[in-house]
DNA sequence: CAGTGTGTGTTAAAATATTAACAAGTTTGT
DNA sequence: ACAAACTTGTTAATATTTTAACACACACTG
């Protein structure tokens, strides 16, 4: 019988139709990142070369990577820190405030929120949820954990997008059937379980047994070339 | 001036010479995750087919990836599933135990420390880090966390190659530093800043911000076409 | 107000990674 | 023992991503 079509990595168009690729889009956090960090420091221009010594990454991908935005730099001095900031954000949407819901307040779960409300300017903890009564009334900077029930009201009422989820594998694929269901279109998914959802519901997978199991391919050897 | 040459990505050679890239490298965990849920529920062979279902991976990258290491699979047949659990984790070097050091022993350091002893089967944590002297009788799962001063002859004395480090920003370029200095090779940096050390150290960032606002720029639009 | 230096934006080339196609083995059934 | 049904491993084609090169624009200097 012949194979399905190709799904694959729904490709996604800038303004000027052409494809923007998902590493291009991780990048752009960190310039955002960067940014930042320079606007602090009252810099107000910034070239290629030096954000590249600040990000890692080259200075031809850097000029690469904006320019498929538009032209937000000025030929032969720079760019203005706060002006491509701006940029940035508009393109990455996080110009506006994002609330986003934590499901599951594990260790992890409480960790991540934690961390997330402390270092994580751009976004919003509207609410953290488990189905464990005994975690009910444990606060994280002030905010409640509350039961499953009252995650579709709250998603629904402010209009959430994003979730993080940080449960057990197990129950991981139905926390996400949920989600979905009350119109979540983005997941941060900790659990270590490939998770089925619509193709419109993009899900990203944050497994960190994987991160630290590949770095290890990576300690041993290259007794090089 | 001439640009220096570019090390950008040092590229890993497999047995017979052809390059072995990152992204392959990631995916080699996941199918031993995979293998090992398989394994548990006594399933003997399994069809490239079957694992692309499993992990979301195109059946035939799956058997592109396999096959830069050699033909482990029995055509007609599909691959045994312990057989070839064993080659990848002789591949991944996963099939010696692996101990780890944690250096930051905040609410995140913690959690991850946590995690991984209870979820990840191949890693061992030799030891957690603080400079902070309140973390220092502080136990996450019979782990005491350790002050600094005993981290180089921990690292020395136990051989070990691979550290988690989840310290504040601020202070992560002179952790590594010390941390390279005894001899650490690969580095998880779980802190939101670029940092450097010698080419023949790995480092990688999980920067969970970033996760999580890239995520965001796929739950915006999407008005496809 | 030319001339020079600097650094972007763009286009072309190279390197990587993914997808597809298919030949070559294996097993199973008859 | 042969044919049919499968499924791998390999080679070729395609697509994507990264790197390089350079023309073009602006700023500064004298």
């Amino acid at each position: 019988m012949p194979r399905e079509k190709k799904p694959q990595n729904p490709p996604v168009k800038d303004k000027k139709g052409s494809k923007t690729s998902k590493s291009l889009i991780k990048r752009l956090p960190v310039y955002l990142r960067i940014l930042d960090n320079l606007i602090r420091r009252d810099v107000d221009i910034i070239s290629s070369r030096v954000l590249s010594d600040e990000t890692g990454f080259t200075a031809e991908q850097i000029r690469k990577d904006l320019a498929t935005f538009g032209a937000f730099g000025t030929r032969g001095t720079g760019y203005n820190t706060s002006y491509l900031r701006e940029k940035l954000l508009k393109i990455t949407g996080l110009d506006k405030q994002i609330r986003i819901v934590v499901v599951g307040s594990g260790h992890l779960g409480k960790a991540l929120t934690r961390y997330n409300i402390l270092k994580n300017p751009y976004v919003e903890i509207a609410g953290i949820f488990d189905a464990n009564p005994d975690e009910l009334d444990n606060e994280i900077l002030g905010i409640k954990v509350q039961p499953m029930e009252d995650l579709p009201l709250l998603i629904k009422e402010q209009g959430i997008k994003v979730s993080m989820i940080t449960v057990p594998a197990e129950v991981a694929q139905e926390v996400v059937d949920l989600l979905v269901e009350n119109g979540i279109t983005a997941i941060l998914n900790f659990a270590p379980t490939k998770l089925r959802a619509p193709a419109n519901v993009h899900i990203h997978n944050a497994d960190l047994t994987i991160e630290l199991q590949s770095l290890i391919y990576y300690s041993l050897e290259r007794e090089k070339e």
